[in-house]
DNA sequence: AGGTATGATTTCAA
DNA sequence: TTGAAATCATACCT
């Protein structure tokens, strides 16, 4: 009780701080213990009220108080012991395990780390995500996403500069504040450095708010461009209908150029690398089980050949030299050229094939069916029927050569094509 | 629900 | 880099 009331006239006394009544205060707040809590608060709350001087004024009357030396002996008393059972609680931070793993993943999507051009880390993380599928990758979605993750990243920097600026400045500040405040109260650089951990922890708790928020982001970014595109959806019919005519009008080989794909993926609104792969899958297909494909081989058989014969019918309705333009039913102008270049290669050189009689003779039995074919639409003026009933491609022939390429040497036969 | 078809991905070789 | 082959994952059909 009476250590109260000191203290109470102590707090009184460097309240109202003049010199020369602390003495009489204390010995006023002694008369009268109860002196109203209001009275001193008002005394602090003054303080606020103050002029800078004023207060500056104040301070350097503290400063050569006679109790000050006093004061701050128990003060620093009173420290060692709260220091010494602080101390025990917050020992230096084990490294966090859970921002290690943020770290780790933000560098990996290619956010943080390195900063240089597009960002080589996420132009590579860009790429692994988008699969080492080979051709070109389906560019829009990519490039899309690349911004996407630009931006991102672009933001994720520049709050991590804030926060560091602000974090540094507001280490500076504090430090200025101790180091005004050790005057007055014992500080030791190492309580200093201690505080300046504590900023820098409660700052770091909010940096990973940051990158956990940043993961996130990323994490939908992906889900919505990269991993959207392994969600697969078939074909549409015109599309597939597209690609199987040019498969079956190329079953010698059905090896679409660069531009061929690019055609094939403008028609089909798919991307080139689509083409790529479904041709990559049908071949593969084809090749493992050619009886399944055999309807369907000679379904789009009959269709290349209606359309040619309806392409030459008009020609000779028109009574004009069949200009092979891509007829009725928007079928490959390119297609016909290169198996009529084909035959014509076959038909114009027979001198030619005593230099490479060996690779003529394995390109003519592939190339057959596509004669046959084109013989059939050109020279066929009804009875389509026949077609359907007998096979129009002959499985064997692939089988005895197990490959289009060991076979047909597909550069040289379809030069035109391919080159 | 289970089987098949099919687009995409991965791995490997040339 | 491209394509073959194997495989995965999903759509679609029964």
């Amino acid at each position: 009780m009476d250590d109260q009331t000191r203290m109470l006239a102590g707090l009184a006394g460097l309240g109202g701080l003049s010199q020369g009544d602390v003495g009489d205060s204390v010995r006023k707040q002694l008369g009268q213990p109860q002196q109203d809590i209001g009275d001193i608060l008002q005394q602090i709350m003054a303080i606020t009220d103050e002029s800078l001087d004023e207060a500056q004024a104040r301070k350097h009357a503290l400063n050569c108080h006679r109790m000050k030396p006093a004061l701050f002996s128990v003060l620093c008393e009173i420290k060692e012991k709260t220091v010494l059972s602080i101390r025990g609680i917050q020992d230096e931070d084990p490294p966090d395990p859970q921002i290690m793993r943020l770290d780790n993943m933000l560098l990996a999507e290619g956010v943080s780390g390195p900063e240089k051009g597009g960002g080589s880390a996420a132009a590579a993380a860009a790429a692994a995500a988008a699969g080492g599928s080979p051709g070109a990758d389906g560019g829009i979605e990519h490039s899309d996403y690349r911004a996407k993750l630009a931006q991102i990243r672009q933001i994720y920097h520049s709050e991590l500069e804030k926060y560091e600026q602000a974090c540094s400045e507001f280490t500076n500040h504090v430090m200025n504040l101790l180091r005004e405040q050790s005057r007055t109260r014992p500080i030791s650089p190492k309580e200093i450095e201690r505080m300046v951990a504590i900023i820098h922890r409660k700052f770091s708790s909010i940096q990973m708010q940051l990158k956990q928020s940043t993961c996130e982001a990323v994490m939908i970014l992906r889900s919505r461009f990269l991993d959207a595109r392994r969600k697969r959806r078939n074909f549409n019919k015109q599309a597939t209908e597209v690609l199987n005519e040019y498969f079956y009008s190329h079953l010698s080989n059905p090896y679409p150029s660069e531009e061929a794909k690019e055609e094939l993926a403008k028609k089909c609104a798919i991307t080139v690398s689509q083409v790529s792969n479904w041709f990559g899958n049908k071949r593969i297909r084809y090749k493992k089980n050619i009886g399944k494909f055999q309807e369907e081989a000679n379904l789009y058989a009959v269709k290349t050949a209606v359309d040619a014969a309806s392409v030459s019918a008009q020609a000779s309705q028109a009574n004009s030299p069949a200009t092979p333009k891509s007829g009725s039913s928007g079928s490959y102008s390119l297609s016909h050229a290169g198996d009529a270049e084909a035959v014509a290669y076959l038909g114009l050189r027979p001198s030619n094939l005593n230099g490479a009689g060996e690779a003529v003779l394995n390109i003519a039995p592939s190339l057959q069916p596509q004669v046959d074919t084109l013989h059939r639409a050109t020279h066929l003026t009804a009875g389509y029927e026949e077609l359907t009933a007998s096979a129009l491609y002959t499985p064997h022939r692939l089988h005895t050569s197990n490959s289009w390429q060991d076979t047909t040497h597909p550069s040289s036969v379809t030069s035109g094509t391919r080159l």
